[in-house]
DNA sequence: CTGTTAGCGCGTTCAG
DNA sequence: CTGAACGCGCTAACAG
């Protein structure tokens, strides 16, 4: 009835535990005869090796956890950027003979965050886009727990473990593509959470800032529009945002609101790119399956994934820190984006 | 250094690690003295339990092992029925105090799952889409490890542990549904796993059957259309589909297939449903943001998650199984299904 | 209320 | 090549 253990291996093939466990960790030290007896035994009794007891002994899991918050994980759908990294990591960590623990936490901050990571089995964890604040790496840090961010998370970049695409340099490009087309009515929206923009936006809007700079473009606050929700609530947005006043060029900084830009059009007739030119950001797959084709700064997702559980692999095995911590995205040009030849300006930019 | 352990803390506070644990487990056979100064010792050890020494000495691991083939992982962009499913598990799961562990293997058969599952860390194992063949529930249920599948396994429900939709009621509804509207030139796409149909492409494909039956239309294997591929190859076969004969209402079994098919559509100008009518398979939420909408047979995927991990529960902890095996689905009716007034009959179901 | 004792299942010494 | 002995960190049973 109850599961046999190493022991009872032992007694039924006439050897000691220490044998069994030679053969279950395929040590040569055992007898070709000794071990045919052995393997007979396991058979016999359906042994399987507790594998919670092994855990124990050797002290490590083989485990990565993956800390998302709940709202990330209620985005799960269209939500393109994070489905790929999940599959991503979830691929290179198997191939690296470890297996994905995913956790959640209800509440956002650092101490939540730590309270529910500190609880689990895991040789390191994976945080994505953790908006607890800053505290959080040095409760992990000081704990001896080792984790990678996928991204920056202090300011200081040297102190901090993570691997990332250069959202500056998205942004950056993204911007410089429209200007290049004749845009100066650019509108940049970035997701929102709960009221606070993460690191990689605020650096996506600074490359965006960069260009409109070398373009001679002034900059407004309102050139940058939040959007706090999902696709409802971004189809609203989208909605408002038009009644008010239609810029001849979006950038969107994420999917979700993208789709939901993408299906205000429809409704309403605006044809992509004649009356607006979209960009969007995240992995080129997605983009290239919407309708139109999407332009979009393509960020490479699976290498971002693979450095990711690479260094934090390395800090489980205390070894030198070798990963790449950031990588340029593309901008892959596609049907969403034309030149403008309206002279439509931003309103609250005009010199 | 070293992270210090319950005999630290122990020493630190002058009791005896006993004493440390029932503070630990919120014991309330400690004096109250006493535990503020086991909880000093803590802090000033920084000291953190060790989860897999629990898990060893209780027993449980409070993980239940999400089994997943490495295919469907890939496939997790657009496919909205493995998101939902995803996503509701996790929370649901979460909310029984559980964690979810991702186990994924490239190899589908009973055997390469069984060897997978059989060294992992977890309470019981939730099983998505097997392919594998039907010696794996038999390889479990001698090794005593409890799972749950999310679709019907054997063709003996009754010694079968899963949760589903009711495929055939899904395949039943669209059908008549598409034969009210004067459809008889039907094609009913299901994916192919391996070059195998899945249990529930079966049930629903039995379903459509039942409907043309009670309208007197013949079937004929033509109207099955099985496509082995993602986005891509859907693409292409919905292409060489139109280009042989086309039909005027499509009913299809995966989400992927159904964006690949609205965007030959798009690309080809082809109207739906003014050319043809089209109805989905899967979460509501994800074909009511497509465009056009979709009318779609409609899972309720948060039951159908609630009921596995409930259902898992219980055989973890061997109680009575009362979880409901299966729900209907609901066909929700939007835009992408119209009456069809040609004449087009299916050429090979001609009477 | 607190300490003592014992053991979960396994792997790794160290002897032989 | 195999066995005996020990201990990983924690908790539960039993004493006191």
């Amino acid at each position: 009835m109850k599961k046999p253990t190493i022991h009872d291996v032992a007694l039924e093939a006439k050897v000691t535990p220490s044998t069994v466990s030679r053969v279950m960790n395929d040590s040569n030290l055992v007898k070709p005869h000794t071990r045919q007896r052995v393997l007979e035994a396991i058979k016999n009794l359906g042994y399987i090796p507790n594998n919670t007891a092994r855990m124990f002994k050797s002290g490590k899991s083989h485990i990565l956890g993956l800390v998302v918050s709940t709202q990330h994980i209620s985005e799960l759908s269209f939500n393109a950027g994070f489905q790929s990294l999940f599959k991503a990591l979830t691929v290179k960590a198997h191939s690296e003979g470890y297996n994905i623990l995913i956790i959640t936490s209800a509440n956002a901050d650092a101490h939540s965050y730590f309270e529910v990571i500190k609880n689990q089995v895991a040789d390191g964890f994976i945080i994505l886009s953790p908006s607890a604040n800053e505290s959080l790496p040095a409760l992990l840090d000081e704990a001896g727990i080792p984790y990678v961010f996928n991204m920056k998370y202090s300011n200081k970049p040297e102190e901090d473990y993570y691997v990332t695409s250069d959202n500056f340099e998205g942004g950056y490009i993204a911007a410089k593509y429209l200007l290049d087309l004749n845009h100066t009515d650019i509108r940049f929206i970035v997701g929102l959470v709960k009221g606070g923009l993460m690191s990689f936006n605020m650096d996506r809007i600074a490359g965006f800032k960069k260009a409109l700079d070398e373009y001679g473009v002034a900059f407004s606050d309102e050139m940058i529009v939040p959007i706090p929700g999902q696709m409802e609530e971004s189809y609203n947005l989208i909605h408002q945002l038009f009644q008010t006043h239609k810029p001849t060029a979006l950038m969107i900084s994420n999917e979700i609101t993208t789709v939901a830009a993408l299906n205000y059009f429809y409704d309403h007739n605006y044809r992509v790119p004649q009356d607006v030119s979209v960009i969007g950001f995240g992995p080129s797959e997605f983009f290239r399956n919407l309708r139109p084709n999407l332009t979009s700064v393509s960020f490479d997702i699976a290498w971002t994934s693979n450095g990711i559980v690479d260094l934090l692999l390395q800090r489980i095995e205390s070894k030198p820190l070798t990963t790449e911590r950031s990588k340029k995205p593309e901008l892959i040009i596609r049907d969403s984006t034309a030149r403008n030849h309206s002279t439509s300006q931003n309103p609250y930019s005009a010199k």
